[in-house]
DNA sequence: ATTTCGTCTTTAGAATATATTTAGAATCAA
DNA sequence: TTGATTCTAAATATATTCTAAAGACGAAAT
């Protein structure tokens, strides 16, 4: 696999490297944004660990110039601190995960696998869909910003709802992927209109009114 | 450097010793885990090189007490598969490293050297998070520089919380964590309950209030 | 256009599931 | 043995999920 870590301490930079380098990857380095740019609009890399507290420039032109040139590199982002806004601002910049410092090797490691093994299976561990963002690791929905108070139904739909954007999606179908073969409550649906008005609710509340029902089939989530 | 190998498989082990011995180094053996245990504790190694599964005693009995005689060695754990429930497990542990059976000679060296070159950052020294901190040589945990009273299951819950910040973990997985396959304990969980509401007092008891309940799903470990 | 019927929405609250807290018994370590 | 720690058990509290029922809406038939 090959690497970009942009990182301006050198000393993790290099113990990154090290480690990386251990397992037989190929790892580049990026001091500064100026050099983390250029060089990830340049060149494929598998995986990309991006301090965005690097002093010069913004994180977000790194990872805009990703989506730009249409790179399809993993992005692993480094924060500083855990605060809210921070992990907000990682999912703002549509990176796939983000890890805080400080942390051990072995947990960028375990990060790195799921973002590459992610890459194959598509099972994202932030999902996005305009103002939404879902942060499946600490299991919370953000519109606007904003942290959701969702119920686990409430989740667990909305994250069904947009896993499966644009497609009409039955009673039948919702209710076998949240509620599995728990056979006694199989037998009516209602129970899944209540769900779906309290997701609604909570939706809306914020001004999305993504849920559309398509009457005689099911629901789907879609731009309005 | 001084090394310990315990390994059952006598091959592999011999093996190692054969190894690592070639480029000058002291090796001594353990073919279970009452022996490798002992020895830990008495004798001060650079490295251990620990397979989990040997088919005696329990792997945490060796990483338990290298933490309670608060050695330094760096822990190499060697697992038959590579689930990730192990992965993390191992890593749980207090282990640095983990390589999963069959592996090269030769990638146990980067590993042993990665592991000996670690020590200077990321080192499992020191971890933070906002005014916590805690020092893992010693077991304690520090609030705005103040020492907290901790018991052992409140500290490996603040520190299993704090290396999986963000993250919400359900009962279950703490449980295996701090508890391992004790499984007569893990019928029910209702004595997580206690720890936590325990380990909360204590910190709301200095104005951090980070364990937040997912219902339903676990606890997280975050901003407010 | 009106009726009719099946489908959906909405609400309130009952039932259930989950979490908190406390006290004390059992266990462990010094 | 003693004191600290850990676990058990039970009460209390809280949150979620489901049921039920009344009304609104959509679509097809008259």
């Amino acid at each position: 696999m090959k690497y970009l870590i942009a990182e301006d301490e050198l000393d993790l930079q290099q113990s990154i490297v090290t480690y990386l380098q251990r397992d037989g990857n190929i790892c580049e380095v990026a001091s500064d944004f100026g050099e983390a740019s250029e060089k990830a609009a340049i060149y494929d890399y598998d995986v990309i660990i991006l301090d965005i507290n690097l002093v010069t420039g913004s994180g977000l032109d790194v990872l805009k110039t990703l989506k730009k040139e249409k790179k399809r590199a993993g992005v692993i982002i480094i924060s500083a601190n855990n605060s809210l806004t921070d992990k907000l601002e990682g999912l703002d910049l549509g990176a796939d995960d983000y890890i805080t410092k400080p942390f051990h090797l072995a947990e960028l490691n375990s990060r790195i696998n799921a973002v590459l093994r992610r890459g194959k299976y598509g099972g994202d561990e932030i999902m996005e869909f305009n103002e939404i963002k879902i942060d499946t690791k600490s299991r919370t929905a953000y519109i606007d910003g904003k942290a959701m108070a969702l119920t686990r139904k409430e989740y667990d739909l909305l994250v069904f709802f947009i896993s499966n954007k644009g497609r009409v999606l039955s009673k039948e179908i919702i209710a076998e992927h949240l509620w599995g073969d728990d056979s006694d409550l199989l037998d009516n649906f209602d129970f899944i209109y209540v769900h779906i008005n309290n997701l609604r609710k909570k939706l809306t509340a914020e001004g999305a009114k993504y849920i559309k029902t398509a009457y005689g089939s099911g629901y789907k989530f879609i731009e309005d």
